[in-house]
DNA sequence: GGCGATTTGTACGTATGTATT
DNA sequence: CAATACATACGTACAAATCGC
């Protein structure tokens, strides 16, 4: 990121660029891990947390423990059963 | 500071102080904290803030929240013009 | 079921600026 | 000038869920 030309909080111009990378067509499916987001763009894991949050509650993405997180669109229809028994 | 002595407002004062360690190299970076600063100045910590904002209206310092104040020209790629090719 | 690897979730602590009283 | 609460950011450690073997 760039803390020093953007006056923007840290956290919005994650969001903001993740945001931008799905709506390009860059991220299709499943977003990378948030610790190597975190890792890729310089900043806290505690950062990212909080920019996902953030898209999250737009409903762009959806996560899911020990899956990973994914774009909402591509998995609105196939939410895998747990169909364990 | 001394407001004694010196007619002027306090939080010029220390604008000036900042301003003239910066302009003599002995901060070239990071900025002590505002409180630090307070403290080291002895003077109020609202009085530091009137201070910085001054500076960081003539463009001499940026401040980013949960980051800290910093020299502007040490943060924005002060040299350019490379003359390369 | 166990194990390890991967990934998200949670909880602290510390530093720093922001805002209000 | 003092005090207080709040917001942002970094770092770390451990818990919990999932998956492949």
């Amino acid at each position: 990121m760039d803390p020093f030309r953007n006056p923007k909080a840290t956290y919005l111009q994650v969001a903001e660029a993740i945001s931008a990378r799905i709506r390009d067509g860059e991220i299709t499916y499943k977003l990378p891990a948030e610790r190597a987001l975190a890792a890729e763009y310089g900043v806290a894991y505690q950062t990212v947390r909080r920019s996902m949050k953030l898209l999250r509650d737009q409903g762009l993405i959806i996560t899911r423990q020990g899956r990973g997180t994914f774009v909402a669109s591509a998995v609105l229809g196939d939410e895998p059963d747990k169909t364990d028994s």
